[in-house]
DNA sequence: AAATAATGTCACACTTTTGAGAAAATTATA
DNA sequence: TATAATTTTCTCAAAAGTGTGACATTATTT
């Protein structure tokens, strides 16, 4: 049996990512345990949330940049970053929901936000190479071919 | 000034698809309107959501299956796709959320989910057409592709 | 087996959301 | 301008969601 903190971080991720103002039942029902013990690790919501956030930040991220480090053959870096995507599954989600919710002030001055810009800059850089290399259809833009990435 | 019907339609569809148990009160805010007026259209929340659904399921996905049938030709298919993917804005989010929301059960014998299948299976069907041309990666599952897309 | 820790159950107060009635205010229409 | 339709305002009660205390139950450790 993992630890309950655990499993409860992962239901939460989980859950958040379809649903960010899902009831706390669903939750615990998705981590086989009572709303009561949720509370007795998480006081609130928004403890839980920033948990969540923080989880996702240092292992989805980190995937990312690990992803974009692994070559200099931007076919390869954005192969790399599909299946990064791909491995980080539902906290992907999460990962961009909680980046465009509208009580988060993005700020280039936080870290995390520099990260994240650092990703899709990164992301952007990929692509126009690949449309110079002319192994990506120029009509499609950057802008588009990541908002197909993010989901 | 627009139909205010349409209007509340419209609202709730852009933020249904950022955020399906969001409050109304929000919806009636994007459109402008009183809550107490939304509720003069819509008996309830489901009763909502039903409606938004149809819109979508109509307007949606017949601009998928156009872009399918524009052509003959894989990457023209594709290229279609993503356009009508944009056209729709907001209600491809919420089109793929409410085929993935737990509450749905996907059966095959109702005719939207049947659509709904058949729109997925043509896409899978381009992806792997432009493989055998090798103009796309194989190593790039058409599952991916897909889940990209539907981004 | 006894002690300890973790989880569940039930109850409670509190907040937010929901849905609707009644009447005033606004807007559209004849 | 008078009339009708629509929307807003204010109100309220019911429902759902949240967080916590007190105590019972179950697991784990010693």
């Amino acid at each position: 049996m993992k630890d309950t903190k655990t499993r409860i971080i992962e239901s939460a991720i989980e859950i958040f990512g379809e649903d960010l103002s899902a009831p706390l039942q669903k939750v615990a029902d998705n981590a086989a345990i009572t709303r009561r013990t949720l509370h007795r690790y998480f006081a609130d919501r928004n403890e839980l949330v920033a948990v969540c956030r923080q989880e996702i930040e240092s292992s989805c991220k980190k995937a990312m940049l690990r992803a974009i480090q692994s070559s200099n053959e931007p076919l390869v870096q954005l192969e790399s970053m599909l299946y990064a995507g791909i491995n980080c599954g539902s906290k992907y989600a999460l990962f961009k929901r909680l980046h465009q919710d509208e009580n988060h002030y993005h700020n280039p001055e936080n870290k995390n936000c520099a990260d994240y810009d650092a990703i899709f800059k990164a992301f952007h850089k990929i692509i126009i190479q690949l449309q110079i290399q002319g192994k990506v259809n120029p009509a499609m833009s950057p802008q588009w071919i990541q908002t197909l990435h993010m989901g």
